[in-house]
DNA sequence: CGGTGTTGCGTGCGTTGCGCACGCATAAGG
DNA sequence: CCTTATGCGTGCGCAACGCACGCAACACCG
């Protein structure tokens, strides 16, 4: 049973990271982002507006990288650096408007590819899938690794 | 129900690609495999003994990086090349007894960390749980891309 | 209010892995 | 036999990473 369910994990990371499901993803979608700086991206879209050390731990980064990275999706007009008004040294990474509605368009993408393969199962097994990934997720092995 | 299972999905590759699932793994597991060179150990593990560009389509990487991996694994006695009897061109590559053991102890230990995670289940949604992921990876959004 | 240690940031530096392309050895075909 | 194709290892340039440095700004304290 778990290695059923190793096999089969271990065949999905093969696939995305094989396939670049980001390159697929971030294809036509504009200058600055790409499967590099998707990343950061769609995290600081999870955390809103934060620090890049922040996002580093959220994204599983060194610092300095979210920052380099962060610089070409401000250059693409992606992403805005502001300064913290409560610390003058600190400065906040959020997602310029353009941002927001760059990835919401990706994630509709990824959905509507999911969707469209779960669109012939029985409305309950995908129903349930669904909800043992995240179960699975939540409570499963990767839970803190 | 797209939504739900991209938004699982996402998070099963952060997390994975963030700790370092394979690092994780290959702690104290020997000198020559770590996170770098085990896609390849793996993989050969599957096919069996072939060319490293056969083994390169399988991992999702140029031929000479397979190559190169091969040769530390190679010098850890993990991997053994063996001329290819058929065409004195051409180089096997293959696990040799060590390999197939530590390939077969990593898949032990993911599978046993699978296992204990599952274990609360209630057994028929575990079941249903590994069928349903084997059953998206085989049709879904992955299938060839 | 000056001084000292701390924190946050950007960036230079060395390391590492990758893909590309070259050269060499062997196979295949006319 | 000579030409073309195939398979392999490896040198080279590029990109990304983590580390560590320097600078600016806070915080605490005598």
């Amino acid at each position: 049973m778990g290695h059923a369910v190793a096999e089969a994990l271990g065949d999905l990371l093969k696939r995305t990271l094989r396939a670049n499901l980001y390159q697929a993803l971030t294809e036509n979608i504009g200058e600055g982002v790409d499967e590099v700086t998707y990343p950061v991206l769609s995290g600081l879209a999870r955390t809103g507006p934060c620090s890049a050390a922040e996002l580093a731990g959220e994204v599983g980064l060194d610092r300095s990288g979210v920052s380099r990275r962060a610089s070409r999706l401000e250059a693409a007009g992606l992403v805005r650096r502001a300064p913290d008004p409560d610390d003058r040294r600190a400065v906040l990474l959020a997602l310029t408007e353009q941002g927001t509605e760059t990835v919401a368009l990706m994630r509709e993408r990824l959905a509507a590819r999911i969707e469209e393969s779960l669109r012939s199962w029985p409305e309950g097994e995908a129903r349930s899938f669904a909800r043992n990934l995240r179960r699975f997720l939540d409570e499963g092995p990767f839970k803190e690794v």
